[in-house]
DNA sequence: TATTTCTTTGAATGACCATTCAACCAAATT
DNA sequence: AATTTGGTTGAATGGTCATTCAAAGAAATA
């Protein structure tokens, strides 16, 4: 990667550990306890370093949200792309997505709450995670819907997204509650079974 | 009421005037741009009276934890009570509750993420709310145990008991999320429909 | 090489806010 | 009525940060 421009690069890497040293504190100490010089220091860079490059503390939280929000869209198509055309398999690889080691961490999973508890009070982080959600249930609702089709029920896509995205985070919220009884595997166990009551002969092999 | 030791009854009040006032504050501003101004303004008194009645901002919090997870209890244990024996009017009430008015409103739930999204940091926060869950982990079980009984399944309490409780607490997160789309209504129906498909003779006439 | 442009440093600034406390007031007790 | 006890007020204090900025360093350009 020998550089072109040695500056823009410094800049993006300068960019990156802050938003990561960002990340890291977050989930060591809350948004309340989080400061600027945590930040700054944890990515080996000095005091004023932040508003340099994020104008402000705010900017800088919605950097992150973004960040660790791309990364989970990102995720999200590569398990998708992977499973093909099969909507079975899609959704099991969104629930192994979902529940994968990259994605669902204590550390990240507790970075997604903190901000979840301000989505109300910040429109910024409204928006970023509604874009999230809308693209997530679009998905899930195509998927539902094929689903419904080959097995012949007469369920609602609709109440059958909103029930499986509600589960998964609330799944997700007990990783935060008690890491040390949260189990990935039983995570998945319960969102397959999810599957296998609604879509019997679908999903009878799994569980 | 005539008050036979007045003062104590002022302090109750102003107490709990206090603990309100920091309710409708969290709900509006979030744990970081709460001040204690706000509380006592809030509350109608001034300045220096929140720590002259809860030493700190932190012991505040904690209080006011505590004050609507009793809430919530107390009206758990109702809604349980007035189901009898029957586990089948049970669980059906615990979902009444939890998607009451008076349980399930805006604030209560923002309220309820912002000392949630603290959990990690807060020991205090996290025993309190251990506590709520444990005790509703317990119950949710034992019915689970008795309608597997009378179903006759083989199902796992446990794992029926997470997938319940997550199911609940993701659809509470919805109403956090995109308040205009939340629908009370559609959450029990959520609820009850896992019921039904978990349990199909008993559930019959429901949803 | 000299100059310009961009990035980093860290001390200084100033705002905000929890907490303290002396003075005041009201209720209880004597 | 006089005294004690407890609650309330709001100005003052001090600490903690986010933010600013002049100075310095490093890369790009001339």
């Amino acid at each position: 990667m020998a550089s072109k421009n040695q500056r823009s690069e410094n800049k993006k890497n300068s960019n990156l550990r802050l938003i990561s040293s960002t990340i890291k504190n977050l989930s060591k100490k809350g948004i309340n306890d989080l400061t600027m010089n945590d930040v700054s220091q944890g990515a080996g860079l000095s005091q004023g370093i932040v508003n340099f490059h994020f104008k402000s503390k705010e900017l800088l939280l919605i950097e992150t949200l973004k960040f660790i929000s791309n990364e989970y869209l990102t995720s999200f198509d590569k398990y998708l792309k992977k499973a093909g055309d099969d909507p079975k398999l899609k959704i099991i690889n969104m629930i192994e997505n979902d529940f994968s080691s990259k994605i669902c961490t204590p550390e990240k999973i507790s970075v997604w709450f903190t901000f979840f508890s301000e989505i109300k009070f910040k429109p910024a982080y409204r928006q970023i995670c509604r874009e999230r959600d809308l693209y997530y249930q679009n998905v899930t609702e195509n998927i539902f819907s094929e689903l419904i089709k080959i097995e012949k029920n007469n369920l609602s896509k609709k109440s059958l997204s909103i029930a499986f995205q509600s589960l998964i985070m609330g799944l997700w919220l007990n990783q935060l509650d008690e890491p040390s009884k949260f189990s990935r595997y039983e995570s998945k166990k319960i969102c397959i079974d999810y599957l296998n009551t609604h879509f019997p002969k679908q999903f009878k092999g799994y569980s």
